[in-house]
DNA sequence: ACCCAGAATGAATGAATATTCATTCTTGAT
DNA sequence: ATCAAGAATGAATATTCATTCATTCTGGGT
């Protein structure tokens, strides 16, 4: 049927050449999960279907079930992708080699965790989709706390070293890091709901502010 | 189908099988958006069925469209519920005729935000539930929006009482009424998601902890 | 040039679910 | 006792959606 006067009919001119291509399956995957990620912030997570997950990606429907068993599965594995990324962004900075002031270090820590701009906004949002599900859904419970312990303790252990180079007194890190950490994901909710009543500069000072009454000498 | 009661023996007009109960259009309604509380409590928003809900509430499918007019507005009624109570509850301290000292009004208030049983947990989800889909449900946003921008006014009104009342130096009532509204949300979902990393014990004494630091001399 | 493993497709299927509405029942007024 | 208003029911309907799988296509190997 390739023959010139061939043309199947399609009414659309190739508006994209819908040439079948072949690609490694972990390629696919990414690519599903990024469409995913961009569906339910878009959409929200309860309305996000396969037909417009797969037309997103500019793929056919039956490839999620091909690449990810199922639905469900799809939707555990995107979570387990951001999770790791925002978590993994945060503890590279708070490991940070590259960073050796813990002032400057600390500030870059909020820099990730509240700069960017929409792409950060796109996260956040699937990011507390799934928060949303997590009371009834142990599997997502269960990635998000995994993430979550280990970032945790890196924070607490970074808020330990300057604690001690700033010789701060009844100053506890652990509460102080789950303050931080509490404050942090409060924040992003505020953006997230009420972008009307919180700017993002506001959502910075404010972190500041906390950082700043427990470390003096380190934030200015 | 662990059903204690005999819902099988339907056909029988006898004592046992449930008699139609006529009630006020309110009773209805509230008694549908308390079902649908403990539905998305228990299995998550998006799963929620109306057959799930009239079920939970003991009455019949259609029961629901005919006092909500759909789904939809039931879900929406159930969340302005929500808020409002919440909220509500939230304003009533903070003006708190009842409580003259201040300090003693904070410790009510914290008391009210991470104190309770069960059912606290419940709501708590719901409330979460519906932030998940904030990011994309304008609907959701602005009821949100409308009751928190009244308490973020109270509580602000009551830090500037407590700030005068303690010169306190330094201090932006708006900008720390900012920080612990967030930081009462992040601690929530904390409580919500990795219940085994934080404790309700550990959420308040994070959140005394913050208040302690604006306010030495009225928290103890 | 030819093959073929397996990647990709999308029409078909079946299950789940919101919504409707003809019918039944309850209650308070007369 | 009777009746009308309207509350309540649930079988039926129409839709939406995840999943399947027979078929088509691609590209690297020979």
């Amino acid at each position: 049927m390739t023959d010139a006067s061939g043309a199947v009919t399609e009414a659309l001119p190739e508006a994209g050449s819908k040439r079948r291509q072949i690609r490694p399956k972990a390629e696919r995957r990414q690519q599903l999960i990024d469409a995913t990620i961009r569906c339910i912030a878009q959409h929200g997570l309860s309305a996000v279907t396969m037909q417009m997950v797969t037309r997103e990606a500019g793929l056919s429907v039956g490839i999620a079930n091909l690449h990810f068993e199922s639905k469900d599965n799809l939707l555990k594995e995107t979570l387990r992708f951001v999770a790791e990324e925002y978590h993994g962004g945060q503890i590279e900075i708070m490991e940070g080699g590259d960073i050796p002031d813990l002032g400057e270090r600390l500030d870059a820590l909020l820099d990730f965790q509240l700069g960017r701009g929409v792409t950060q906004r796109q996260k956040m949002s699937v990011w507390f989709a799934y928060y949303g599900e997590a009371g009834a859904r142990p599997v997502y419970q269960k990635i998000v706390s995994t993430v979550d312990r280990l970032a945790a303790q890196k924070l607490e252990a970074l808020f330990i070293q300057i604690i001690r180079e700033g010789n701060y007194r009844s100053v506890d890190a652990r509460e102080l890091a789950t303050g931080y950490s509490a404050l942090i994901d409060g924040l992003h909710l505020g953006l997230l709901v009420t972008p009307r009543e919180l700017s993002k500069r506001r959502a910075r000072a404010v972190a500041r502010d906390f950082l700043r009454r427990a470390f003096p000498q380190h934030i200015h």
